[in-house]
DNA sequence: GATGAATGAGTTTTCATTCAT
DNA sequence: AATGAATGAAAACTCATTCAT
């Protein structure tokens, strides 16, 4: 049972390290030589924990995943009725954008995704539903059941992603309140006139 | 053994043929023999057109974004004031993400111009200035120079990159006509009471 | 699969062949894959010992100038006060010139330094400091500490230099001891009338 | 006949311009490409005039040669009898030395003949007789028919190249004065005592 | 559990040379 | 005389993966 949580130790230290190099120069400029020496292992024993570097970036991301989705989950959480929509808006938005190293790993992975390996693919499909929902009724629960969220959930989470690339190529972009202020604004509709 | 033709022809059918093997496979896992092959000539003559795969590269760069440039702004040229802003959303949305080979190209242009060439990283920023500025404009034309457009216009592009991303990977989105709608009641500033 | 045999060992096989094959082509027309096959292992694994072509140069060159080193050194060393200065001379000319295979390697060596690699070059620069002093020293100890030597070091090596260089081409020379006696002439200084 | 003097007018001008080039970069780095662009030529045409690298080698070299051959012969020959023997060996030597590029092509050219050209080989043998006998009857002439100047003139021959190749590497020298004054001191045996 | 030596298939790049026009 | 498009053969370098110990 020593064994046991050496082993898990080691994966974990692994993953942590990795993560860092990928979030670094992404997945391709990453080898697993780079990863092992980081790791102070050499490569066999690298090889001992992960089989295949697909496997590796597999954890990668599914490691990612689980921190956004809490992350996001317990903002939207800790927000409720009483607030200001905007403020809301900011919330989900500073809780995704805030870090820039967790933007960068979260375009390579989905590179990855989309051109390499098909169970990261799925992987990643079946956690934007996830998080797709979970915006959704957050979003009902503060900003009041009667509107229809879905749409606004998606566009949030695709502007998200599309901010993230942007940042990461370097693309200028506008202060993050005038964003909140905008969804704000479509998503409490126009007293009618 | 001399085939002739203009060097213009050729490099256009090397831009041509090598845009289209980066749309199905991305950058790092088209090679030069890839396109030679495809090209019916020899690495060597590659290399007379393209001296590094980073030249080529930024030339299919170049004409990609050229391309949408044209299609964005022509497409908005035609909107006049007279027509609804919802037509107007759509017709931009449709544009970027009628073509799912645009958009693949479009991210994999991208993910070499965050880790690779900082040209091309620089031509990028340059080209977004102006996309966001065509839009504006294109906003402002047809809803009117009254609002503010420029927060619209950049969560605009970032909806749109964001979706070609999750489209690539696989993510099931909201039909384009609700984001549409949903662009539309932000677009109208409720009036002022 | 596995061969075993220290790293060490292995190193030392490599540099011994591929100082070889310098030896008989230059550098430039030894290629990596000729001393992979000639040290019977894979270009990979050449790699695995040396990460580049320099860095492999560099180590041969290494272990080329601390053997010219130990070889002038040792020879001065062993001579005394007692001897005739041609015997001298005669000792450093022949310790140098003795082995061609050895002035063919130091030629390419100094070539690649002054052409191609940086770190090289400064090594060289070191090495014949380092090689005039001993030499310096060695004709002050045996030919008396009256005389000044420093000129007469730089000749001696620079004459070495030629005479290597010229033999290689394949210019004819006059005898070493015509040389020997050459430099005793003008290394013994006349006596101030 | 207008053509033939275009002809070598265009020979001259390729042959100066690669000269220059090989002055900058070495044999190896210098490829035709570099050449024809320098001489704004093609390399189809370049190829009119020299139908192999090696060819067009050949003829930078004689050039050199012959030049390096009448410089030393018109030098020797201003100086009579009356002069110090000192001044003639610094104005041998100088004469030599003086320009950098000089000696960096003959040090390239001389790599080229051993490594890779054996007419250019042959060619050198035969120049360096040249210049032996050249240097030798001049030091004849100068100082005085008694003495046995064919160990000098090889020992100075030699120092030369070394000291090219020294200079080349970076390798610091004495400076040339001092050379001189060693060649006079064994030039001019001292006065039996 | 751990290691590191070994590999092979592939990748970009280089460049002297050819040749139809 | 001149061109420039085309080539092929080779060069250095990369790296995920295997495996005997």
């Amino acid at each position: 049972m020593g064994q046991r949580k050496t082993t898990a130790a080691n994966r974990e230290r692994i993953l942590q390290i990795s993560s860092q190099l990928v979030r670094e120069r992404g997945i391709e400029h990453t080898t697993l030589a780079d990863i092992a020496d980081a790791a102070g292992i050499s490569k066999g024993t690298l090889y001992y924990y992960y089989p295949t570097k697909g496997d590796l970036v597999f954890d990668i991301a599914e490691r990612h995943m689980t921190n956004m989705t809490e992350r996001i989950f317990s903002r939207l959480e800790s927000s409720r009725a009483g607030q200001s929509p905007r403020t809301v808006f900011r919330l989900v938005l500073d809780t995704v954008m805030r870090s820039r190293s967790r933007g960068e790993i979260h375009v390579y992975l989905l590179q990855e995704a989309m051109t390499q390996n098909p169970s990261l693919r799925k992987r990643f499909i079946q956690e934007y539903r996830n998080w797709r929902r979970i915006i959704e009724e957050g979003l009902a629960r503060v900003l009041g059941n009667g509107g229809e969220y879905r749409v606004m959930a998606q566009v949030l989470l695709a502007t998200l992603d599309g901010l993230i690339l942007q940042r990461l190529v370097g693309v200028d972009s506008v202060p993050m309140d005038g964003i909140a202020r905008f969804f704000e604004s479509a998503g409490t509709p126009s007293p009618v006139s």
